[in-house]
DNA sequence: CATGAATGAGAATTCATTCAT
DNA sequence: GATGAATGAATTCTCATTCAT
C-alpha cells in the first residue's frame, strides 16, 4: 500500500477532511432516518466507520455538527439550482423571471425524485424548525435567503411583465417556497404513495399558471 | 351530587376528563414550543398543574399521548374546515369543486393567522414525520385522508368543469396539500417576517388561478 | 337471581372472603409466573376480576398480602402432609420415625407433580429469601418450624432405632429439607426436562437408605 | 508506559478491566444482600466507587450485567470443584465415581462455609429462577450442565460398580443437585441457625450411603 | 365495601460531553 | 489527530400508596 504518493501518506489536513466527509455523510443518513435527536453522536461515529468519540472531537458539539451539515446541504441545493439555470443557458438570454421561478421549482423537486441522504436530512432539519424554540440557526437564515431570492424574482417578473402585477412579492414567495418544500416533504414521507414525476410536472405547471399573465405555455 | 359543575364534588369521570384536557392543552403548548422531544412528560405534567407523573399514568406512554393529541388536533382542523363550508352555506347550492378547494385553502390558512397551540403543535408533529422511521401513525393516516379528499375534489371539478381537465388529481392533491402546510409552517416558524393575511389571500388566489379553466374571479 | 338466601344476598363477611380468595389466587398465579416484584398490585386486582385498587384496600399493603399468601400456602402444605400421614393411618400404629420422614418426602414431592399456583408461589417465595435482607418473615418462621419438626423426627428415630445414631438431628434436618425443596425447585424451574415421578421415587428411596440402619425396604 | 502496575498511568484496557472487576464485585455484594431487584444499578455504581451511570454504560443493560456475574460465578464454582478434584489427585488413580460425587458435594458445601459474595449471589440468582418467566438464561444453562455432569457420573458409577444399579441417573442427579443447592440456600438464608461444618459432613455421608452399594466408609 | 384517579419516589436507560491515553 | 472510558444529567416508565368518590 501507499504506492501512489496521494493514495498513501496523506497530510493531516487530508485525513481531517476525509473524516469530516465520512462523518457528515453518516450524520445525513442517520438524521434522515431517525431525526436529529435519534441520531446520536456515537451512532454517527460508528456508521462513519470511525470511533464513537470522533464526532464530538471533530465538531466540538452536536449543535455544531448539525449546523455544519445544514450549511453544506443548503449549499448543495443552491448549487444544484444554479447548475439547473446554467444547464438551460442557451435559453438564458431571453428567459423571463417567471421562467426562472418555474425552473427553480422544477429543479428543486427534481432533486427529490432520487434524493441523497443530505437532501432528505435537510427536509428533516426544516421540519425540526417548526417548534418555536428550535435552534438550527443556519436553517432559518437559509430560509430567509430563499424567501428573499424568490420575492426578488417576483418583483423582477413585475418589471419584465411575466408575472401578474397584483401578486405581492413577499406573500407569493412564501407560497412558492412552502409549496416546494411541502410537496417535497410529502413525497419523502410517503415515498411510494405518489408518482413523483407527475407531482413535479404539476407543480411547475401550476406555478406557471398561478403567476403568469394569461394563457401560458407550460412545457419544459 | 355534582350540583356546582365547577366547584366542590366532581365525579371520577369528571376528574379524569378535566385532567385529560389540561394535559393535552399543556402538551400542545410545550410541543409547539419545544418539539416532541423537548416536551418532556414531566414538563407537561407540571404545566398542566398536575403531578409530574400523571401524563404517563393517564395515557400509558408518551407515544400514546402524542397520538391522542394528534388525533384531537386533526379533528379540530377537520371540524373547522367543515364549519367553514357550512358558514358559506347560502352559496352552497351553486358552489363548484374549485370553489370548495379555494375555501379549504382559505379556511386552513385562516386558522394559522391566530393559531391555537394545538394547531401549531400539529404542524410540529407533521415536521417530525419527515424522518423515515418516525412514528406518529395518526399523522400519516390523516395525511392520506386529506390527500384523498383533495384528489376526489379535483376529480369532481373535472366533472363539473370547474377544474382543468389536464390536472392529475393525485399529483394536484399533493401540491395543494404541500402548499397549505408548507406555507403554514413557514408562517409559524418565522412569525413576524410575513404578513399572514396577505399570504392567505395569495394562496387562495393562486390556487384558483392554477386550477381554474380561464380568467377567474378571485375575491372572497 | 338471589333465589337461595345463601347464593343471593351475601353478608359483607362473605363478600369479603370471596374477594380475598380471588385476590390470593390471582396473587399466587402472578407470583408463580413473574416473581414477587413482577406481580404488581394492579395486575393482581385485574386478574382477580376486581378493581386495581382492591388489593391494597383489602390487605393494606403489598407486604401484608404476600405474608398472607405465604401463610396460607404453608398451611396448605402442612395440611397436605398431615393428610398424607392420615391416609396411611392403618399403618400408623407401627410406623417408625424413618417411615414418617420418607412419607413426608414422598408426599411433599407428590404435591409438585402437579402443583397448584399456590405451591409454585411458595417455592418462588422461598427463592426470594436467599438474599440476606429479604423480608417475608412468615417464610423464615415456617422454614424454622419445618426444620425443627424434622430434627425432632430424627431424634425420635434415634430412640426407636429406625435412624442411624451417628446422624446429627439438626444437620440431617437441613439436608432433608434442602433436598426436598431443592429438588422441587429444580422440577418446577425446568418443568419438562425431568420425569417427576422418578425423582419422587428416587428421593424417597435415597432418604430411606441414607438415614436407615442397614438394608432397607424402599417400597411405598 | 504502565511501569507501576497499580499507580499512575494505566492503559485504556486496564482501566476498563479494573472497572469491570469493581462493578461485578459490587453487584455480587448487593445482589447477595438485597436480591436482583433490590440491587439497583445506581447502588452498584456507587458501591464500586464509580459513577452511578457506569454499570449501564459498561454492560449495556442490567440483564447483561447479571448474566455476566452469573457466568463468572459459575466459572468460579466449576473451578473450585476442579481444584477440589485435583487436590486429592494422589488418590486419583483408584477413585470411584461414587467418591467423585461425594467429593463434589463436599467441596460445594465447603464453599458455603465461608462464601464469597459471588457465591452467595449465585444462590440468590438461582432463587430468582423459580418464577416461570424468569430470565437469567445463564443460570438455566448452567443448571442443565451440572445436571448432565452428575447424571453421567452416576452412569459411570453403574459401570465401575460403585453406585447402585437401581438408581436412575437423571432422577438421582436432580436429587443430588437439589440437595446441594437446597442445603446451601438454607445455610446462607439462616446463617447462624446451623452448624455448617456438620451439615457438610452429613451431606457427604448421606450421599455416600444413599448411592453406595452396601456399608460404606464415610470418612473424608 | 369498592373503585380508580392521582401522586411521587425510584428504576433503567440514553447520551452529550469530559478526560485520560 | 484519534480513541474510547467515564461521568452525570435528563427522560420514560413502573408502581405502591394515598385520596376522593
Amino acid at each position: 500500500m501507499a504506492q501512489h504518493p496521494t493514495a498513501g501518506r496523506r497530510t493531516q489536513a487530508e485525513r481531517r477532511s476525509e473524516s469530516e466527509d465520512a462523518l457528515l455523510a453518516a450524520a445525513a443518513e442517520l438524521i434522515a432516518e431517525r431525526g436529529i435527536v435519534g441520531a446520536s453522536l456515537a451512532s454517527i461515529g460508528e456508521r462513519a466507520g470511525t470511533s464513537r468519540g470522533l464526532p464530538t472531537h471533530h465538531f466540538g458539539s452536536k449543535d455544531a455538527l448539525v449546523e455544519r451539515l445544514a450549511g453544506r446541504a443548503q449549499d448543495g441545493i443552491r448549487e444544484a439550482l444554479e447548475n439547473g439555470h446554467a444547464a438551460s443557458a442557451a435559453l438564458r438570454e431571453g428567459r423571463t423571471a417567471l421562467e426562472s421561478v418555474c425552473l427553480m421549482v422544477d429543479v428543486y423537486l427534481g432533486l427529490f425524485e432520487d434524493p441523497t441522504p443530505e437532501q432528505r436530512a435537510l427536509l428533516v432539519l426544516w421540519g425540526s424548525t417548526f417548534a418555536s424554540s428550535a435552534s438550527v440557526e443556519v436553517m432559518r437564515e437559509a430560509g430567509r435567503r430563499s424567501y428573499e431570492g424568490i420575492a426578488e424574482l417576483v418583483a423582477t417578473g413585475h418589471r419584465d411583465g411575466s408575472i401578474r402585477a397584483d401578486l405581492d412579492p413577499g406573500a407569493t414567495a412564501v407560497v412558492i417556497l412552502g409549496m416546494m418544500r411541502g410537496a417535497a416533504a410529502l413525497l419523502i414521507a410517503d415515498r411510494d404513495a405518489t408518482d413523483m414525476r407527475r407531482v413535479r410536472d404539476s407543480c411547475r405547471a401550476m406555478t406557471a399558471r398561478a403567476l403568469g399573465q394569461g394563457p401560458v405555455r407550460v412545457g419544459p
